[in-house]
Formats: C-alpha cells, sequence, structure tokens
DNA sequence: GTGTTCACG
DNA sequence: ACGTACGTGAACACG
C-alpha cells in the first residue's frame, strides 16, 4: 500500500479554530481556543488517516492572512486579533515539543509551500491529504492528492473531502479551471482584481462554456453580452496577471525531510507540559495511554487492600500518629462503600460492609479528633466525621475553587493534574454511568483504584494548595471562612425546611383553573392552537399570523421576553393574557410541582448549598434552588406560606439593608455616600436629593426611583446603556444621571476607576477579605467582552465581600447558637438573608445573637443594619 | 446539549 | 460602531 503524507495549512486551520471555538483561557490568560480547535482538528484527522508522515505549513511573516476569512472589503485586511496571534507562537511550541515537522520559509507563501510538497509527494508515489481551510487549495486536488476542509457546524467539526473529481461535482468545474475561475471573478480579500463587471455567475458561465482562459479570449468575439466582451477584451492582461496570482505555485525549492516528518512520537514530556499549561484537560487524556504508566506507576504499586474491618480499624489507629492523612470516603446517598486512607507508608483501602458502619464512624470520628485530614468535598463527609471543630480539616475542592472559582470542574482529576502535574483515572472513566454500590460489585478493583487515587491526592495537593493560598493571601479566607462554613452549610442541608405537601397542592391546583382559562382565551384570540410556552411558535403567531408590530430581536427569531410583550400589552389583550400565562406557568411548574418532588419523608426539603460554583464567592443553591422563591409579586409571594417552622418554632428572617451599597461606601471611602448613611435614612432618596439638587423633603418619587435604579447600577459595573434600558430613558440622560452620581460621590469614581486599572494590571480583583476573581475578559480585543471585563472588575469586589461578610455572620450564628445550646437553628441563606428555625422560648436569645452577630460581622466605615422579622412561615417573617 | 425565559439577591 | 447592566438555577422547546 502507498504510503501517507498529511499536510496542514498551518494559519488557515488556527484561523478556522479560533473563530469556530467559543472564548477559551487558562490560568495565565492567555487565549488558547485556536489551538484547541487546531489539536481537535488534528488528531481527528490523524486517527482516520493514520498517515505515514505529518508536517505544518506556515506562513513566516503572516501579520495577515493571506486568504483571510473576515477580509475587510477593499482588500486591506483586518490584523490578526490579539487573541489570535498570541496563540501562533504557543502553537509552534507545542508542535515542535510533539516533533511535529513545522515548514516555513521566509518569501513563501504556506499555499505554494503546500503545493509544492503535496506535488512532489504525489510524483514519489505517496498519497496525500493536505488539510486547509480555504477553497483555494482545492486547485492543487488530483486523484491523489485530497484537499480536507474542515467545517464546524453545530460544534461537531465535520470534514468536507476533495479530490479532482469532486471538485468537479461540486464546482462543475477542474481544479485547473477553479484557478481560471477565481482570476474571472477576482478575490477582494487576496487582493486579485480580477475582470471588471465578471462576477461569479458570470464567471462560471464563461468557464463551462469555453472551458479555459485561453480558450475564452479563442473566442472572445463570440459573448453575446457587450458589456463583458468589452471588459474582457480592455482587461486581457489583467486577467491573465490574476491567474497568476490566483494560481498556487508548486515548484518552489524546497523539500521535506520524510525521517523527521514521521508521524510517530507525539506523546513527549515537554508536549504535555504544554498541554497542561494550557489546561487541556481531555487532550492531556490521549496522552494518558502513553504517558500514565510513567505517571502513575510508583504511586499505584503503593495501593494495599485491607481485608478486615481489624485491619482497618488498626489501620486507623495507626494513622492517628501520622501528622497529615489523606482521606476519601467511597458514600453516595446514606451508604458508605468504602475507605481510602493515604498515609506516608502508603495508599490503604478498606471496602465496607454495611455491618461496618458504627465502627468505622466511631474509628473516623477518633482519627478526625486529632489529626490533620485533607480530603475532597467534606460536606459529603461530615457525617462520618468529627464535627467539633475544623481546624483540622483541609478541603482540596474548596482549595481549588478559591485559587480559580472561574472553572466549571474542580474534580479530583483535574486538580491532580493541574496542581500535582499528575494524570490519574477520572471519576467517568471508572464508573460511567453506574451507582457505586453496582460499581463495587463489578468492578472492585478499579473501585479501589480510584479512591486510592483520590486519596493520595488529598494528600499531596494539601501542602501545594496550602502554598498556593498562602501565596495569594487566601490562607485565612480558607481556614476561617470557607472550612468552617463547610460545616455549617452541611447541617443546614442536614436540617432542611419543612413545606406543606397539601398546600403546595392546592395552590398549584389553583393556579391550573386560571392557567387552562387563558390558554382558551390565548387560543381564540389568535386564532390558531399552539404552544404558548414555545417562545418560537409564540413569536411567529404574535408577529407574523397576527401581525403586531414588534421585529425581531434574538438569533433564532422573535424575542417575547416580558419586557418586549410589556409594550405591547396595553394595545392587544391577547399579549396580556400571554404575560400573566407566562408567569402563571412559571409558578406552577417551577415552584408548586418543582419543589413538591424534593419534600422528602420527614416532611423536609433538603437543599444542596454549593460552596464551590460562583465567580464571586456568593454560595448557590440547587435540587431545588431555595434562593429564588418567589417575593416581588404576590402571587408568587404566596408560595412563602407552605414553607412552615416545625411544631413549637417559628420563622426568624434576618436580612442586611443594602450590604452591597455599604460595601462600596467603605471600600471606596467617600465620605459623603458615608455620611449619607450615618444619616440613617432613605439611602436613594438621599442620593436622589444630592444628585438631582432638591431638598430631601421634596425628592419626588420619580426622582427616588431614578436614583435607586443609579444605586444598583452602580454596584453592577454602570453603563449608561444599561441604565438606560432598565429606566427607559435615553443613553444620554442615563449618562447625564451616572456623571451626576459620580461628582456627588467623587471617589466612587475613583474606586470603581482603580478596580478596573487594578484589574488590567494584576489580572484579578480582590475583595476585602482577599478572595480573588480573575479577569481575563479585559484583555479581549472585542468591546463586548471587554467591556463586561469591566463591569466585572466593579461588581465582583462588591458582591463578593458582601458574600464573605454574610459567611462570617453565618458561621458565628451557627456557632452562637450551638455554643448557647439552643435547639434553634440556621437553615437557610438567601445572599444577604438568613433563616432561623426558633425554638419559640428561644426567640429573644436567638433575636439577639443573629443581629449581633450579623452587624459586627465586618467591621465597615458604615455600619451594617439588619431587619429582623418573625412569622409563621416564611411568607410572614420576610 | 443549547437557547430562551424568568424566579431570586 | 460595537450593543449589556452583576451573580445564580430550573423548566421548557427544539434540533
Amino acid at each position: 500500500m502507498a504510503e501517507k503524507l498529511v499536510l496542514i495549512d498551518g494559519h488557515s486551520i488556527l484561523n478556522r479554530a479560533f473563530y469556530g471555538v467559543p472564548d477559551l483561557s487558562n490560568a495565565q490568560g492567555l487565549h488558547t481556543n485556536a489551538i484547541y480547535g487546531f489539536l481537535n482538528i488534528m488528531f481527528k484527522i490523524l486517527e482516520e488517516e493514520r498517515p505515514d508522515y505529518l508536517a505544518v505549513a506556515f506562513d513566516v511573516h503572516a501579520p495577515t492572512f493571506r486568504h483571510e476569512m473576515y477580509a475587510d472589503y477593499k482588500g486591506t485586511r483586518k490584523p490578526m486579533p490579539q487573541e489570535l496571534r498570541e496563540q501562533v507562537p504557543v502553537m509552534k511550541e507545542l508542535l515542535q515539543a510533539m516533533n511535529v515537522v513545522i515548514v516555513e520559509r521566509a518569501g513563501f507563501e504556506a499555499d505554494d509551500l503546500l503545493g509544492t510538497l503535496a506535488r512532489k509527494a504525489q510524483a514519489a508515489g505517496i498519497e496525500v491529504s493536505l488539510v486547509s481551510g480555504d477553497r483555494d487549495l482545492l486547485q492543487i486536488a488530483t486523484d491523489h492528492i485530497k484537499i480536507r476542509i474542515p467545517k464546524t457546524k453545530m460544534g461537531k467539526t465535520e470534514i468536507e473531502d476533495y479530490y479532482a473529481q469532486d471538485v468537479q461535482k461540486a464546482w462543475q468545474v477542474t481544479p485547473q479551471q477553479f484557478i481560471e475561475l477565481k482570476a474571472l471573478m477576482g478575490d477582494t480579500s487576496d487582493n486579485i482584481p480580477g475582470v471588471p463587471k465578471v462576477g461569479a455567475k458570470t464567471a462560471e458561465a464563461l468557464m463551462t462554456q469555453y472551458g479555459s482562459l485561453d480558450n475564452i479570449y479563442a473566442h472572445v468575439q463570440e459573448i453575446s453580452k457587450k458589456s463583458i466582451r468589452e471588459s474582457l477584451i480592455e482587461n486581457k492582461e489583467l486577467a491573465y496577471l490574476s491567474r497568476d496570482l490566483a494560481a498556487i505555485k508548486t515548484d518552489c525549492d524546497i523539500e521535506l525531510d520524510y525521517e523527521a516528518a514521521r508521524a510517530e512520537g507525539y506523546y513527549t514530556k515537554e508536549a504535555y507540559l504544554i498541554l497542561k499549561k494550557l489546561e487541556f484537560k481531555n487532550l492531556l487524556d490521549r496522552f494518558d495511554g502513553e504517558q500514565t504508566a510513567v505517571e502513575e506507576g510508583g504511586i499505584r504499586d503503593s495501593f494495599k487492600r485491607l481485608e478486615s474491618l481489624s485491619q482497618c480499624l488498626e489501620t486507623l489507629k495507626r494513622a492517628e500518629e501520622a501528622s497529615l492523612v489523606g482521606l476519601l470516603l467511597a458514600e453516595e446517598g446514606e451508604s458508605l462503600f468504602g475507605i481510602a486512607l493515604s498515609l506516608d507508608d502508603g495508599v490503604y483501602f478498606y471496602e465496607a460492609v454495611p455491618e461496618d458502619g458504627e465502627a468505622l464512624s466511631g474509628a473516623l470520628a477518633r482519627l478526625s479528633q486529632n489529626t490533620a485530614i485533607s480530603t475532597f468535598d467534606i460536606k459529603k463527609q461530615y457525617a462520618y466525621l468529627c464535627q467539633e471543630s475544623t481546624e483540622k480539616y483541609f478541603d482540596i475542592l474548596i482549595g481549588a475553587y478559591l485559587l480559580n472559582p472561574l472553572k466549571s470542574d474542580y474534580s479530583i482529576e483535574t486538580i491532580a493534574s493541574e496542581h500535582l502535574n499528575l494524570t490519574i483515572p477520572g471519576k467517568v472513566e471508572t464508573f460511567g454511568k453506574l451507582k457505586l454500590s453496582e460499581a463495587f460489585e463489578k468492578q472492585p478493583e478499579k473501585c479501589m483504584e480510584y479512591y486510592c487515587f483520590g486519596a493520595y491526592v488529598c494528600a499531596a495537593a494539601f501542602g501545594v494548595l496550602r502554598d498556593k493560598l498562602k501565596e495569594t493571601q487566601m490562607d485565612q479566607l480558607m481556614d476561617e471562612i470557607e472550612m468552617p462554613l463547610s460545616l455549617v452549610l452541611y447541617d443546614m442541608e442536614k436540617e432542611g425546611v419543612e413545606v406543606r405537601r397539601e398546600e403546595l397542592k392546592a395552590y398549584g391546583d389553583a393556579l391550573v383553573s386560571r392557567i387552562e382559562e387563558l390558554e382558551k382565551s390565548i387560543h381564540a384570540q389568535a386564532g390558531v392552537e399552539f404552544n404558548i410556552n414555545s417562545p418560537k411558535q409564540l413569536g411567529e403567531v404574535l408577529f407574523e399570523t397576527m401581525g403586531i408590530p414588534g421585529g425581531k430581536k434574538t438569533k433564532t427569531g422573535y424575542s417575547t421576553a416580558a419586557d418586549v410583550l410589556e409594550k405591547l400589552a396595553e394595545e392587544y389583550p391577547i399579549v396580556k393574557d400571554i404575560l400573566e400565562y407566562r408567569g402563571l406557568a412559571k409558578l406552577k411548574s417551577t415552584y408548586a410541582d418543582g419543589l413538591a418532588a424534593y419534600i422528602g419523608a420527614d416532611h423536609r426539603i433538603h437543599t444542596n448549598f454549593n460552596q464551590t460554583i460562583t465567580a464571586t464567592g456568593r454560595i448557590s443553591s440547587t435540587e431545588p434552588n431555595l434562593q429564588n422563591i418567589p417575593m416581588r409579586m404576590e402571587l408568587g409571594r404566596r408560595i412563602r406560606k407552605v414553607f412552615v417552622p416545625k411544631e413549637g418554632y417559628e420563622f426568624m428572617d434576618a436580612d442586611y439593608s443594602q450590604i452591597e451599597l455599604r460595601v462600596l461606601a467603605h471600600m471606596s471611602g467617600d465620605e459623603q455616600l458615608i455620611e449619607a448613611y450615618k444619616m440613617d435614612q432613605d439611602i436613594h432618596r438621599i442620593t436622589a436629593a444630592k444628585v438631582f439638587h432638591t431638598p430631601f423633603e421634596e425628592v419626588t418619587d420619580l426622582q427616588r426611583r431614578n436614583a435607586k435604579a443609579v444605586n444598583f447600577g452602580i454596584v453592577y459595573g454602570i453603563s449608561s446603556f444599561g441604565l438606560s434600558q432598565d429606566l427607559s430613558i435615553s443613553k444620554k440622560e442615563a449618562a447625564e444621571y451616572i456623571s451626576q452620581y459620580f461628582a456627588t460621590y467623587p471617589k466612587v469614581k475613583e474606586f470603581l476607576d482603580g478596580l478596573v486599572a487594578e484589574a488590567r494590571q494584576k489580572g484579578y480583583v480582590t475583595t476585602l477579605f482577599h478572595r480573588r476573581r480573575p479577569v481575563p475578559e479585559l484583555s479581549s480585543s472585542n468591546f463586548m467582552q471587554r467591556s463586561f471585563g469591566e463591569r466585572v472588575a466593579m461588581n465582583s469586589p462588591i458582591q463578593g465581600t458582601a458574600a464573605d461578610i454574610i459567611k462570617i455572620a453565618m458561621i458565628r450564628v451557627w456557632r452562637a447558637l450551638r455554643e448557647a445550646g439552643l435547639k434553634s437553628k440556621l437553615i437557610l441563606q438567601v445572599h444577604d438573608e438568613l433563616l432561623i428555625e426558633t425554638l419559640k422560648e428561644e426567640e429573644e436569645q436567638v433575636r439577639k445573637i443573629l443581629s449581633e452577630n450579623m452587624k459586627s460581622a465586618a467591621d465597615l466605615a458604615v455600619t451594617l443594619e439588619v431587619d429582623l422579622h418573625t412569622g409563621e412561615n416564611w411568607y410572614e417573617a420576610k
């Protein structure tokens, strides 16, 4: 069989990848999407073709592309965006590390190098695959040279293949004619002039009829259309010049070193390290097959299975002497399947049976009393650990999150790869969709390995993460806020909140009757039956069938968002009904039905409080989300009546009053804003008075509303556009409000500008408690992304500091309740609000604990005020 | 799986 | 000129 060569058009594929792959960047802020896309395409081709040789060609000095997809109209090309430019050297470095031959030659276009190498290879009897994003290469196609053009469709890469005959099929011209076709019609992006008046249609017709440029001119007098004929005659020279420009050279003085180009030996240590730096997790997996044996070999040898409970208990006892152990429990639901323990002399695993439960819990509780334990996702393991204090605990999940809160994946294997430079088997690879019980039955050895590696990583990552947290000044944040908080969250989840199932059902039923009524009415008014829940169908019915004016908005069709519909509601009764329907349908599906599905046998809902999700440091709540229970509208708000305290208890709800604005006052140090808070009056009214130069008593409702919107806007990272949208005013007016605001509170502006400058310089912003948020968007050349980065830089320190403060308050309140021996329990947190299930007899004590601890959680230049309410359900307590 | 919409702070 | 307010999660439709 003939040998095979794969040639890749480097810049062209990088360019394709850059525009086809969503923006990615690593922790250092280097953009990586083009490299990522390139590698995916390259590996896909290599797997498909299994070639003998591989080479990648680049233009040497490529400030622009010869065949720029996004080229400017006039032929003056846009420069390569910085985000792509910075990826080119890294790409080359990576290819070199992978032993891939790079072909480049000063003064030669990559096209010409590729054309030459392809032809020479063909002459030597080698089959060629030429990979490019550029259709121009099609002219090189023959029976032995296949042009491969990758297309990104819906995120999936599909490759179109063209041999000479495929070019003919698709374009009705031979590869040679393809050049002349282009010469006739010209190509602005390539600075190929072409013949004036001849466009794509004419050029195609001419080529089909006459077959070649020479033949066209031989019969030029026969061309019927006068203007075309004259232009052709007049521009004959230009036509031939264009052909020379369009033709890719196949006779460059260059040879491929076939030995060096052998398609093998990609999986080098150097390449691995670069990929790791780029944070290409799934590409690293590709290296696993070649590399893991080396990487993890020594570790795997240290795994020891403990065969009996007594052996396990002995080992746990022995572990008490260690200064640090790595611990990972194999648990799921309420059940414990095993224990992995990483000690200095090896990693031990014991596969537990249900009867072991008590003995193990006892031993673990003892171990955790005095021994430092590093683990992963400690919230899931507290059930088996001593809960006296968190001082001895370290959770690598939380540590990794603090170091970079923007990631979506903090699995053990990711942490190992990122912080230990170690590749280990992943969770999905080990378990797939199996439940833990099934996995242990079917593949006990693989399970043991997974948990042993996990425990090992917990132990090994401890020192690394500690050092990094120290370096970034987040060690205190970790030890004094996040670790203690994890125990508080565990306890809150365990406690749950009681929900009245029957009342929730009745609420849902009441909604249904009205929903059905509205549905009938809407269909009648529209004259067609359609799915009101489908934005697509709804948009078509409203704006096409019914002809309501109101234009497009989204990529996929008409926008039917509430703010669009509200503008139409007055004039079109159907729109009013749709809005009401929407609201009710939401209440029914998300809240009435949604919540009911989570009520447990204990009549309580146990939400998940997630500590490692948000970019700013807030907590999030899932399954179900109890942080977005309706509040603003009365009908929705009534759902809160089904959240009730248990017998003999009441709810006490405490929320911070404008905590974010107060944080802003403190962080900016603006005397005016601080002074405004000292007046202990309605802050929005004060702001209105100052901004609009109106006496406090004479501030109108409208002025107050505007001032309030500006206050919110400031916290979100103000923009005149955003504010204008919110207030339905012109951008100019909005800009006026903002500049008035900044004139009133000058240090606020200084502060916000400073945050953006700081973020630009350092690449991240921080809260009062040193929590970090990287802002990679700031270095984007895209206006939209950069603006987003600026708003993030302004908002995150404020939102994040507020999040820090309430976390501190939670820990203090929780401890105070426990230390006072009270039965009352902290059960929910909603960003600036805490809900306590309070034993009625303890009401006054709890009130004091809540109020004092929340107010003193941080020492700011302004006081922290707390609103407290009690009630027989959550509705009443708010 | 992605996009749209909408609930909360 | 560009065209969004910051941070979340759930339900639903649709390809």
